[in-house]
DNA sequence: GTGGGGATTTACT
DNA sequence: GTAAATCCCCACA
């Protein structure tokens, strides 16, 4: 499934790591082929090797010095497309979520890429995970919107993120901050 | 071997 | 609003 029309499919799915479930309500579109704003446009390394792999697996990443964000990868094999989880509702699971944030209301436990994978008990052994057994796709949802991608300095424009209309649990950053330059 | 930057979060003024 | 935290990865020499 290409990876735009898989993005929103994610949305309202359950995905359960660590003894935490998340109903996912955010999420970023990466296709490398032709995308700047992806790990994977300047072809394949060492880091990014999972999105070259099959659909299904989780391409996780360590960034900033001390957050992770997690990825499912998406599309045939070597087209290198993935898709950033970026928010969520914890669902089931609550203690051991708020025992990994302990200083988080319940809304922000999984609200933005970092804390989503914080709650989930995620970091880089997961990396390639295969997915099938904890991630569970729920119906096409109608109250979907889009709007462009947060915190890239490259093609930033492009409409790839998608969210549930209205969920308390999206994450705000909507206007990107701008960087020094 | 070295250097610059990053798909972020948090605390502080 | 702005700043600091913090380290791995990749490109280049």
């Amino acid at each position: 499934m290409p990876v735009l029309e898989a993005a929103p499919r994610l949305l309202d799915a359950m995905f359960t790591h660590g003894g935490v479930t998340l109903r996912l309500t955010e999420v970023e579109a990466y296709d490398g082929a032709d995308d700047p704003g992806s790990h994977a446009h300047r072809g394949r390394t060492e880091r990014n090797k999972v999105m070259f792999g099959p659909p299904g697996h989780l391409y996780v990443y360590f960034t900033y010095g001390m957050h992770h964000c997690c990825n499912v990868s998406c599309g045939p094999e070597g087209s290198a497309s993935a898709i950033l989880l970026r928010a969520g509702e914890v669902v089931d699971g609550l203690d051991v979520a708020r025992s990994r944030r302990p200083n988080s209301s319940d809304r922000d436990l999984a609200r933005g890429p970092g804390r989503l994978c914080k709650v989930l008990g995620i970091d880089s052994g997961d990396d390639g995970l295969d997915l099938r057994e904890s991630l569970r796709l729920g119906r096409p949802l109608d109250e979907v919107s889009t709007g462009p991608r947060v915190g890239l300095r490259l093609a930033a424009d492009r409409p790839w993120r998608f969210w549930i209309t209205s969920d308390p649990t999206v994450s705000r950053y909507v206007s990107a901050k701008p960087r020094t330059r």
